[in-house]
DNA sequence: CTGAAAGCGCTAACAC
DNA sequence: GTGTTAGCGCTTTCAG
């Protein structure tokens, strides 16, 4: 029996003509371990969750496909996580998921990767995680981006299109992604010899509706801008809205640039100028660093993606 | 320990006075039952899996979540199983889900609700399963809704904007929604004594991409229609597209309406007229009767959930 | 109403 | 390289 084991398991030790006599019985048989006999025999239960907030964003959904791929590779089960991260609960509740169904680790996004609270909960019970995009990266595991380097290509692309007066809608504060893409903003600004002019910078929540807003507010400035580089596709989106509404089109009155690369930037019109992130990938990659550390501790790394300009129809010359 | 395990899952035959000591005691202890024993001694996995198709469409998503909402409240683990509907093997790919992962129950969207082949095999091997929006309704458990009045109440409008020539863009031929919105707008059509002219009735399998090509051809015709009803909200929104492509405003040339209500209707410009389908609820109430289902069999049924017309900017009155 | 006994199907630890 | 033994933490069955 337990040579069986071994050879399900690939374990060493086993002879290759007794691996092979038992591979072809498991055909023959169609044999399938029981997933639970193993969890409880076993210290571990294949199990592995995806922390998230904003479970409706185009941004979450494709980290999930990734997540899920590569779990799947691993024969490790996914579970979904969608957590309010307004309740201050938040500790309880993961805690709570940890014990109820013995995870091996869990996936965090942001703005849950930088829940001190939450992490050091996790550190204190030996719970490995994986953190895509987080603030802090000192010894973590998972996957990040030079979000301030695109940010600041863009800007250059924007201002090699003649655009002076560039504004920037910013992210959901709580996201370290926005403080980053706000640095590269300033950096644009600075490379081109710009100077730096508050009223052009307002606040969003990466959500449609925070865009539109924000861009309402820009366009009532006695100058307004000739351009917006939002800190995402959906806000990008929503200012594509507020200058339609105006009567102004995109790109002749308005550059409009946002981030992420998600589908909708290809579904809205004019197509949207983008940071293409590998999202999806990025799931990927932070899901398998995560298995990694399951599997040994202290193996997991932080890995570093690249990011590319998306040159779409949304952004044009300065009029 | 069998008494305590009757508290636990709450069954009879213990005393009042028992239950609550019991009861007392979990909380004192901070006690979890592990899952993975209750599996394996139990019958059942409280796992259910929900078989989808095209993993990136807004109207998956939404489904998505209601199901999992089900599934959470009644401690169900859900399991995401992609599946590429292409591949032949799709049968086969499912039995060696069900055999791998125990599972006791599926939840299946659309095209795979009408898998005959995959149905036979849910039936022979027992497998309880609930669909959502099914072609075929004889003795099915899931949820339904009356889609082809949805489109000719949809049709209706557009009437009564003195829209004359109405395009329709059909869905994805394997899909049973698209045949029930066609013959919706054929009964549109009829209701307002219009002919039913097969050069404005175009193909599309219900992507963004489907639809910018679909209204290409509608506007090519020598009298182009006054107003495009798509088979579903991605592809109106490539209608808008390609109709703000060749220099046309929507909706004072043409008018465009969707089918979902999905979040993109609400992200575009002009906000797009649609079809309201409960679909997060959809989801659960479909994973609802699914569980009702495996609890019981033969208890599980098929719900009605209601549609309501979404009217926004993207239809107007007829040029 | 309560509980003892016997597994569920595996893996860990340890012989051989 | 292979096999034995003893559980993992529950539920089922059946006896009280």
């Amino acid at each position: 029996m337990k040579t069986v084991s071994r050879v399900l398991n690939s374990e060493p030790n086993v002879s290759e003509a007794t691996r092979r006599a038992v591979q072809a019985a498991v055909e023959k048989l169609q044999y399938r371990p029981h997933p639970s006999a193993r969890t409880l025999a076993g210290r571990r239960s294949y199990l592995v969750a995806m922390l998230y907030d904003n479970p409706s964003s185009n941004y979450l959904m494709e980290v999930e496909l990734g997540v899920l791929d590569a779990c799947q590779a691993q024969h490790y089960n996914l579970m979904l996580a969608p957590l309010v991260y307004d309740a201050k609960d938040i500790v309880a509740k993961v805690e709570a998921l940890i014990l109820q169904s013995r995870l091996d680790g869990v996936v965090l996004t942001p703005p849950i990767t930088d829940d001190e609270a939450l992490l050091a909960r996790l550190d204190a019970r030996d719970i490995p995680y994986a953190s895509i995009s987080p603030k802090e990266t000192h010894r973590r595991v998972g996957v990040v981006l030079d979000e301030r380097s695109a940010a600041r290509e863009m800007m250059a692309h924007l201002v090699s299109l003649g655009h002076r007066r560039i504004a920037h809608i910013k992210g959901h504060p709580a996201h370290g992604a926005s403080g980053w893409r706000l640095a590269g903003y300033r950096d644009g600004l600075q490379d081109a010899g710009l100077d730096y002019d508050p009223t052009l910078v307002v606040a969003g929540e990466f959500s449609h509706g925070s865009g539109v807003a924000a861009t309402h507010q820009l366009l009532d400035l006695a100058q307004p801008p000739t351009a917006i580089i939002a800190a995402n596709d959906d806000m990008a989106a929503g200012a594509i809205c507020a200058i339609f509404e105006r009567g102004l089109s995109v790109p002749k009155d308005v550059s409009v640039c946002g981030f992420d690369d998600t589908p909708i930037s290809r579904q809205i019109y004019p197509s949207l100028t983008t940071v293409r992130q590998p999202t999806r990938e990025m799931g990927r990659l932070a899901a398998l660093e995560l298995l990694k550390e399951i599997r040994e501790r202290r193996t997991g790394g932080l890995v570093d993606v690249s990011y590319a300009l998306q040159l779409r129809r949304s952004t044009g010359p300065a009029p």
